[in-house]
RNA sequence: UGGGGAGUAGCCAAGUGGUAAGGCAACGGACUUUGACUCCGUCAUUCGAAGGUUCGAUCCCUUCCUCCCCAGCCA
């Protein structure tokens, strides 16, 4: 399991003493949105937390709030918890608590420690002083019981237009703490909810509804982010005056932030809604699915969110590092294949012409288990652009003219001609080849400093190939709102070229390291059998630059 | 200047009275039919600052500095 951290020890402390006998978690979305990386962090550490004390773990869809939340999110964020590879113990819903919850808010009228207030919400906010001044006690503040249960019940028949009433909890107007001045605790919304229709008007807010939803389901360790800090003891409050059989007990983490990426839910839709993007799973997008979609494994978001730690200082995390476990997952498991990106052709003049031989290729030479396959060679291939220069810096390794490199697999070839259009573009190199250098056959006469790839040119398959970068240059915090206006308007590339003929079938989302590339992911959506459409999900590292 | 939190390397992050783990990044070098991978090496005399307690402090105490969160009928 991960490395310790001060939740985990929190949880051990309270198994080793017997204060928890059995933990339970759960992960809370709200269904309002997609899940992203973020809160793949969140969902890893509550249910490897379980898993590792024989605990339990329940999906939660934490939907109080009508107006925002919907079935598709609902079925989106099953999907990612599972692709990511979690199995729940309960799949349970805020709303299936609606009518405990409204027998509680009953309870605390009766014990006069909740009541009806009939202020407007300018009123309220008005009356809730500021950071440095107390508030002011609301003049429905003292109501009878009887008139609170009375109006209350009232409210929950719809008797009362949306924010012409709410309840609200009697704890302190004067506290420094805010949310503790008489925070709001049902309010009145008019609005049919996804799963409970017309049933109710009336709909519990976070503060009140968390913490019974936590008591109900058994919950021992309800981990949520830092700013709930200042809400634990609401949250404490709640448990006891809701006089809950179970007491859970909130724990607070810094959530996740990573290097040039968007992280809020409200400005990924955003993305989405303004059609910056294709969609909540467009690669570009740090969701689960888009991520997915561009290749990422789940594998390599877990791993990412064990390494990352659990902490309560706010910090972000270098993006590279998702993606050194993408890479460091998919090593061993994407067979390597040649595609060339940007086409040049090269004309072999020495090579036989009309001849064909096949070559034997590793998959993956660092996993021998996946085998060989054959590759044809003949007259005339594709070569990368990229690996020619006509005037190459020093160090160059690749072709240029009178320059002899290794074509992987194959043999060696030298740059004899270049072969330009009218505008003085190279458009094709002929080189001659060295039937003593093939590839296997034991040669050590000559050594080259380069070796690249290559695609025959009369077997070669055509194909899309999509490059990623990101879609915002860092500096979240600085752009704020305006967000939309540091896009990054290279988020994506896209290029057309060729693969090696043997991907033909590959299936959706199947994953390749293509030659000296990187890592790429055939598109679920794009993709068809006339049009393979590859998705970069990360580069290989490299030293060189020119 | 109310309340709640946090400050350990470029980025994450363990450690919490006995003399600074690990990962990423970076930089050297070896190897290489991927400028990849792998391997080897370098990378905090110091833990926001200053005092104090102690034989000994990142850890305890005091003061200070910086940053984050809270004034939704959002979560």
């Amino acid at each position: 399991m991960g490395a310790s951290n001060f939740i985990k020890n929190i949880v051990a402390e309270d198994v080793q003493t017997g204060v928890v006998s059995t933990v339970i978690t759960r992960f809370p979305p709200e269904p309002n949105g997609y899940l992203h990386i973020g809160h793949a962090k969140s969902i890893c550490l509550n249910f490897e937390l379980a898993t590792e004390f024989d605990g339990k773990t329940n999906l939660r869809f934490d939907d109080t709030n009508p107006l925002k939340e919907n079935e598709e999110y609902v079925q989106s964020i099953k999907e990612d918890v599972k692709w990511l590879g979690f199995d729940w113990d309960n799949l349970c819903f805020a709303s299936d608590y609606f009518p405990e919850m409204y027998q509680r808010a009953c309870i605390l009228i009766k014990k006069g420690k909740a009541y009806v207030c009939d202020l407007s919400a300018e009123q309220i906010r008005e009356k809730r002083g500021t950071l440095t001044e107390p508030g002011q006690e609301s003049p429905y503040r003292n109501r009878s019981v009887e008139e609170n249960l009375g109006l209350f019940e009232r409210m929950r028949k719809g008797e009362f237009v949306d924010g012409a009433k709410v309840l609200r909890a009697k704890i302190d107007m004067n506290s420094p703490n805010l949310n503790l001045r008489d925070p709001v605790l049902y309010r009145i919304a008019h609005a049919p909810h996804h799963r409970t229709g017309t049933t109710w008007c009336i709909y519990p807010m976070y503060d009140y509804a968390h913490p019974l939803e936590d008591a109900i389901e058994g919950v021992t360790h309800s981990i949520c982010t830092l700013e709930f800090e200042d809400h634990r003891s609401l949250y404490d409050w709640m448990v006891r005056e809701c006089e809950m059989d179970n007491t859970p007990h909130q724990y607070e983490f810094a959530r996740l932030n990573m290097t040039n990426t968007v992280m809020s839910k409200r400005k990924l839709k955003k993305l989405v809604d303004e059609k910056i993007v294709d969609g909540w799973d467009d690669p570009r997008m740090p969701t689960i699915s888009g991520l997915r979609r561009k290749g990422y494994t789940p594998e390599a978001i877990r791993t990412f969110a064990r390494e990352i730690g659990v902490a309560k200082s706010n910090s972000k995390v270098d993006e590279r590092l998702l993606e050194h476990f993408v890479r460091e997952d998919l090593k061993l498991k994407a067979p390597r294949t040649m595609a060339i990106l940007r086409p040049l052709r090269v004309v072999l003049t020495n090579y036989p012409v009309g001849q064909t031989e096949w070559l034997d290729a590793e998959n993956n030479s660092e996993n021998p288990e996946m085998g060989n396959r054959r590759i044809p060679f003949s007259r005339e291939i594709y070569i990368e652009q990229d690996d020619f220069m006509e005037n190459p810096p020093p160090k160059y390794f690749r072709l240029f003219p009178g320059n002899e490199v290794r074509l992987k697999h194959a043999y060696f070839i030298r740059c004899e001609e270049i072969v330009r259009d009218a505008n003085g573009f190279v458009v094709e190199l002929r080189c001659t080849y060295d039937p003593e250098t093939k590839s296997g056959s034991g040669f050590t006469a000559r050594k080259v400093k380069g070796t690249i790839h290559w695609i025959d040119a009369t077997h070669a398959l055509q194909a899309e190939f999509r490059l990623f970068e990101p879609l915002v240059n860092n500096a979240e915090d600085e752009v704020e709102d305006h967000f939309l206006t540091h896009i990054n308007p290279r988020s994506m590339e896209v290029l057309h070229g060729y693969v090696e003929e043997n991907v033909r079938n590959a299936h959706a989302y199947a994953k390749f390291q293509f030659f000296r590339h990187g890592y790429f992911s055939v598109d679920p959506k794009l993709s068809s059998d006339d049009q393979l459409v590859f998705n970069r999900a990360v580069s290989l590292k490299s030293s060189f630059s020119i």
